[in-house]
DNA sequence: CCTGTTATTGATAATGATTGTCAAAACCAT
DNA sequence: ATGGTTTTGACAATCATTATCAATAACAGG
């Protein structure tokens, strides 16, 4: 049976409190500021299975590194993420969806899933930067 | 300067008779089996400059790994990617490059970039698994 | 409220990919 | 062929993640 452990309500919590992706590491360390005793592997765990029931986002940093994010949407969706303040826009793709759906039948794939996440500088980030070196 | 090494040269001519993506590890042990004496931080090397002058694509596996492919097209691409035996099919997608830069756009964003994969069972694949499993 | 069963925790070791180190070897213009 | 410079490669180091496993805590039942 699935037990209810104060470790798991501080990351849920601690996820929905963070703007953005955020690794593992960084949770746990952002706990442990907070004064939580919370163990690493721990943090990893409950990650994994907030991850594993759609409760969290999870995507591949460029370095390989593991990103969660608590999900407002509950339906499949896809990522607008700044490189520089991660700011995250969840968006809706229709017109990808169905565009990834053809392209595999259009090869004979089955089963398909897809990747797809936009990479860019938020307003505020383009303006603070164009500033800066404009 | 840069040198011509037969390494760089043997990392190349492996990643081409190769289909589908590979890891580094792979490719070195591959290279090992055909009596190549060259070194595991060489192979490391000579992908990551592939990969940084756009001879070769790079994409993180699902697991975190590193996974390299010699690309027969040069212009910006994506990947249908089979899950099981990792043949690859390069497309073009210009429907998405439009959706991806109007999303960005539209929320304001700048210098967008985005990653797009899809991942499925090709039709060989779904024949051979689908006769096993029905 | 106790209590036993059993999932969960967490310190730590283990794993596995990738990168750093640096002396030795290779490359190439001269 | 020679020398300055780049590249190599064996090995150590790093870093994220997973496995271990005894100790702990959640919770159903009494
Ligand atoms: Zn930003
Ligand atoms: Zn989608
Ligand atoms: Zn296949
Ligand atoms: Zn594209």
């Amino acid at each position: 049976m699935k037990r209810n452990t104060w470790q798991r309500e501080a990351v849920r919590e601690a996820l929905d409190e963070t703007e953005g992706f955020i690794s593992a590491q960084a949770l746990h360390s952002s706990l442990h500021a907070s004064g939580s005793p919370i163990g690493l592997a721990t943090v990893y765990r409950a990650l994994g299975d907030l991850a594993a029931t759609g409760e969290a986002d999870s995507l591949q940093s460029p370095e390989g590194e593991a990103l969660y994010r608590a999900c407002t949407t509950t339906g499949h969706h896809h990522h607008l993420i700044c490189r520089n303040c991660g700011l995250t826009v969840e968006i809706a793709a229709d017109e990808v969806e169905v565009w990834a759906k053809r392209v595999a039948a259009d090869h004979g794939f089955t089963g398909a899933a897809h990747v797809v996440d936009v990479f860019g500088l938020c307003a505020n980030c383009t303006r603070l930067l164009t500033a800066n070196a404009g």
